[in-house]
DNA sequence: GTGATTCTACTCGGATAGCGACTGTCCGAGTAGGGAAGG
DNA sequence: CCTTCCCTACTCGGACAGTCGCTATCCGAGTAGAATCAC
């Protein structure tokens, strides 16, 4: 059970473009220089974001990426769910019902223990990540690294 | 993101042997049987659980496998991980080191924001797994579907 | 009859293919801005 | 000089290979029990 390191480079990414500029469309290409990634394939991944209603994207020159609201109002679970798509982690493939005592009339991904078990779980999972928006992680940042900001506006205004 | 369904299996596969008779190994075969489920893939499933100290195997006639010990000592978490794997889901990959403020000394999997916020989540995602243990959901099981039991240890003792 | 020995059938365990998802890359559709041309 | 048109360069977006881990399977190592044989 591994997650895509996409959730990572989303994460960082719309860091950065709190930081950037208000109004500025960022590239793709400024972006992955930042963090030293591919630059198709971040790409790729901002364009989930973009899915999701996170980003806006703009084609042609001085086009790019911008934040679609407000910082506090995108929580990590939005952005990991762009990245990783809806569906949980674990899929119940209702075993139960061809076991002992098992009906063909229930839903076991609602009734089967084991399902139960490890539902609390991913919803625990995912309260704690809609607990954090972006806004809380840039504040986290900012007290810690004040010259982050600068730095990345710097970085992004190189041609 | 998608969890092995090997985790329901042993899952089940365990209450299943809190439910057999006391002593007896059950092969791979009739678990398998239980839930028709493909054996030889079921059998590599409890070797994990096998290798990660939750079951005991024997091998020749009237081998199999049985639980290792009290069925409140072993966690969903701990079935969990003996199919996952230790590794956490989100892997850090610290690319924060490359980007505006990066320190090469700094480990960034402890100090990244955003690998915090991850690991948060799953740091409750396991509290959540560990809370429970075999003999819980032996419990449930029994209390909602009490011929549970019973029917197991019928169908175990089929030939 | 009893004990040791051999033999057989059974089970787990690791080694071996197959497939889907994540990873990585490329080129085309669309656009904004600049430059040229005409009035 | 100003307006209009065209053209170029740039960027996103989706379509196309490569790789890794999960899925599925098979055969060999080891064993417990039964059958056989000698005493």
């Amino acid at each position: 059970m591994q997650m895509s390191e996409g959730v990572e480079w989303a994460l960082h990414s719309c860091l950065s473009l709190t930081w950037a500029e208000q109004g500025e469309a960022v590239t793709a290409a400024k972006l992955a220089a930042l963090y030293e990634l591919p630059t198709a394939y971040l790409n790729k991944q901002l364009q989930a974001l973009v899915r999701a209603g996170i980003l806006i994207s703009s084609s042609g020159p001085r086009g790019g990426f911008k934040l679609a609201c407000d910082p506090g109002q995108v929580t990590v679970l939005d952005v990991v769910t762009a990245i990783e798509g809806r569906q949980e982690a674990f899929r119940c493939q209702e075993i139960a019902r061809k076991g002992p005592g098992g009906r063909a009339n229930v839903n076991y991904r609602e009734a089967c223990v084991a399902s139960q078990a490890m539902r609390r779980a991913e919803m625990a999972w995912r309260r704690e990540l809609a607990a954090q928006t972006l806004a809380d992680l840039k504040g986290q940042v900012e007290s810690r690294q004040p010259r982050t900001p600068e730095l990345t506006r710097q970085q992004l205004a190189k041609p």
